[in-house]
DNA sequence: CGGTGAATTGATCACCCTCAATGTCCGTGG
DNA sequence: CCACGGACATTGAGGGTGATCAATTCACCG
């Protein structure tokens, strides 16, 4: 029921276990036995090919909690993909004033927003001692020029990103707060579906104000919703970590407007 | 000062000129003598591979002011590039709620939120008549594989898009109507003037609904603001047609509030 | 000249932000 | 061990921004 990885034991793992930060070497560790292979190695490749694959671009990297993969401006040179725990991007207006524009879990794709400028657009920041595959960008672009199924994958990488944060703007622009946060508790128990995780319950991981960030809201508007939401039965929140009673109820969020 | 085909004479073209109709033949024609061919060919590309890279990848389409270039769902086939006129891209949520998600003038691309499930994630519609280049996808692809700097040049495309969205998600989640609407100003005067057009001068051509679906706020807002902007001698407006005439004021929208 | 779609402007209200107080869980240090 | 400080979360009270509803004007067109 409980996932190992990505669900900690209920009301545990405030901090992350220790065993997180020793997984990942820091050094540039082969990631042959990495659980992304499917993200960097995609099934069409022919299976000779694997070992010049992995040589080229499977390095990894560590990140601690709080600490950033990258900043905006920094210089493009790889691609990330997430190995384990997960990361925020954050975009800063001139201003000052920032937005979380993103969150990754692991087996999920970083980095992307520095190919336009060879410059990074944004920042990525760790929430929770985290482990990432380095992919150089370079490397990754001359395979895709000999390799057409590495082409597609990453093309299709690049299309997943514009279509997710299209939707986002859909989020932003046409829903209200309770809505916002149903769909993006939805959102995250969907991908968590996908990479085999529990779709129930989740540490969230980010703070009230991450996440009210993300969704164009404040942390006192994203307090009030998940306290309302449990009122109601669809959720069991304890802090960060979320437990979906209610699915459906949740979809219907705003769709009725009342119970 | 006033440039023939972005700024139409003032107070003219409510309707489209009838000439544009007849610039883009209805049929395939080649578009070598396409002004965009910037964007489908690099300069970066051999002047022999010119040839045989028009044969593949450039035929025009026109598409009537209100009609659809594509429709969400439709099966993703090719890339486009708007030779002249303008686009809305829309997204619709299950309940039937729409919202825009992108604009697109003359020069620039459209079609890349089909790549990743070969199906158009949204809509384009044309808002008024306008034709655009027809990309092949399987073609370009091909091409990629053997032309470096065509796959650069479609790497970037889709990477400012990331960060065009990106920031757009900043826009709609941080920024207030004012600001929001000043942004939104700024932004399609950048982006005429990167394009050789005049930055001051532009005919808008969407609805006030369009620009607040756009900007997530409703278009009695997108009009008041507008009004407000003109009284405080921030623009000039006519309808449709906008003439920025302190654009630093603009910029400093929402920065300090008052005038 | 009436009809339609778009834009403007006004009046009212609700949603969400702001400010504030309190509570909880940490890790740290007395 | 308990006290303390800090980060985060929750909850309340009040106010402002922008949505909603509505009326009017304007341009275009059949």
């Amino acid at each position: 029921m409980l996932n190992p990885t990505a669900v900690a034991p209920v009301r545990a793992a405030r901090r992350p276990p220790a065993s997180s930060t020793q997984r990942a070497a820091r050094s540039t560790a082969r990631c042959s036995s990495c659980a992304m292979r499917h993200l960097c190695m995609p099934q069409g490749v022919a299976a000779n090919d694997m070992p010049q694959l992995e040589a080229l671009i499977c390095s990894a990297r560590a990140v601690r909690r709080g600490e950033p993969l990258y900043r905006a401006g920094d210089s493009f040179d790889n691609l990330y993909a997430v190995r384990s725990g997960s990361l925020k991007t954050v975009m800063a207006h001139r201003d000052g004033r920032e937005q979380v524009t993103g969150l990754r879990l692991a087996g999920e794709a970083l980095g992307l927003d520095g190919i336009s400028s060879d410059q990074h657009a944004c920042s990525a920041v760790a929430l929770e001692d985290s482990s990432v595959c380095i992919i150089p960008y370079a490397a990754l672009k001359h395979l895709c020029r000999e390799v057409s199924s590495m082409q597609d994958r990453l093309h299709k990488l690049m299309g997943e990103q514009i279509v997710r944060e299209a939707a986002q703007m859909m989020v932003l622009g046409s829903l209200s707060a309770d809505e916002r946060v149903a769909a993006f508790l939805l959102d995250i128990s969907e991908r968590n579906a996908q990479r085999g995780y529990s779709s129930a319950e989740f540490n969230l991981r980010m703070t009230r104000e991450d996440m009210g960030s993300y969704l164009g809201m404040t942390l006192e508007t994203v307090s009030r919703t998940l306290s309302r939401f449990q009122k109601r039965g669809l959720i069991d929140a304890q802090g960060r970590f979320i437990h979906i009673v209610d699915p459906d109820g949740l979809r219907k969020v705003g769709a009725v407007a009342n119970a």
